[in-house]
DNA sequence: TATTGTTATACTCTATAACTATA
DNA sequence: TATAGTTATAGAGTATAACAATA
């Protein structure tokens, strides 16, 4: 008999991936509630962190979320005063999105929020394991297309 | 101005292991539709393996969802052969649970079709990248309280 | 009366489709 | 007529609650 490698379904990389990333989306959504946030709500936040003053369908298009969603998302986050809707004078469909300056403080606390996370999960690993598993969703964040975006700019060379 | 470190949320590890955790899911949830399965299918197959002859209520508990959903995934497995139903004659109102050998088949094929997402995903990565995440994983699991199961003993010393 | 499994119902999230207003 | 946004509707997934059988 030819040794089996018995893999079992759960030692698998797919099988964590997914159970631990409901397990964060689903700590880091109960955090959010003390804002009446949810995670796509930071999501709107911080596409537009990145693209002020883009238009819905360019967001939606940014999230890869149906147009719809984004309407709701905004609505919610407008009537909070944390994003403001301004009308395209050029072309009165579009609605321009722009972060206030509570939706930047509100943004900041989220990614606060995020890191405190982090350090809890990686409060178990090595430093080098911590730090070999930054590389690795950072390769990963690439190769799947998630926004990697150029970090800031401390070796402007 | 103190170099504010201004660390984006999409930079976060909660972030990606969120967003990389729908996604693997997703992947995986197309990949079973070749055998009418869902994830949690094959989450109640291999409990099974684990536990064979566990009753629908010990099983709901090890995969923590309702038991009302155990009910509909052993209705769906059962109608395709992969598992079986015996009542414990000791007390019958428990429903045992078995794999049967088209179960442990399908089992089989699930965890290759992981095993292939999971050579996807760490194609880009160096091999000790690669090992690192492993590692990672490891103890995120264990200390997140993931089924650690036992794997195959290569190395007994 | 308490427990196992089952069925009925409800809730969350999100997409699709229908509609309004601008172009 | 085509497009941006909005509103209405629907579907997937899963939980909670009500119920039936057995203890």
């Amino acid at each position: 008999m030819p040794l089996m490698n018995d893999v079992k379904w759960v030692d698998t990389l797919s099988f964590r991936l997914g159970v631990l990333g409901a397990l964060v989306a689903d700590r880091y959504a109960a955090d959010l509630t003390a804002h009446d946030l949810k995670p796509k709500h930071v999501g709107l936040l911080s596409a537009l962190d990145v693209a002020p003053g883009a238009s819905q369908l360019e967001i939606a298009k940014l999230m890869r979320v149906a147009p719809s969603l984004v309407v709701t998302l905004a609505d919610h986050l407008e009537s909070t005063g944390a994003v403001e809707r301004l009308r395209d004078p050029a072309d009165r469909r579009r609605q321009l999105l722009y972060l206030t300056d509570r939706g930047r403080e509100l943004l900041a606390w989220c990614t606060d929020r995020a890191l405190v996370l982090d350090a809890e999960l990686t409060a178990g690993l090595t430093p080098d394991q911590a730090a070999a598993l930054g590389a690795a969703f950072d390769r990963l964040a690439a190769a799947h297309g998630l926004p990697v975006r150029g970090r800031t700019r401390r070796d402007p060379t």
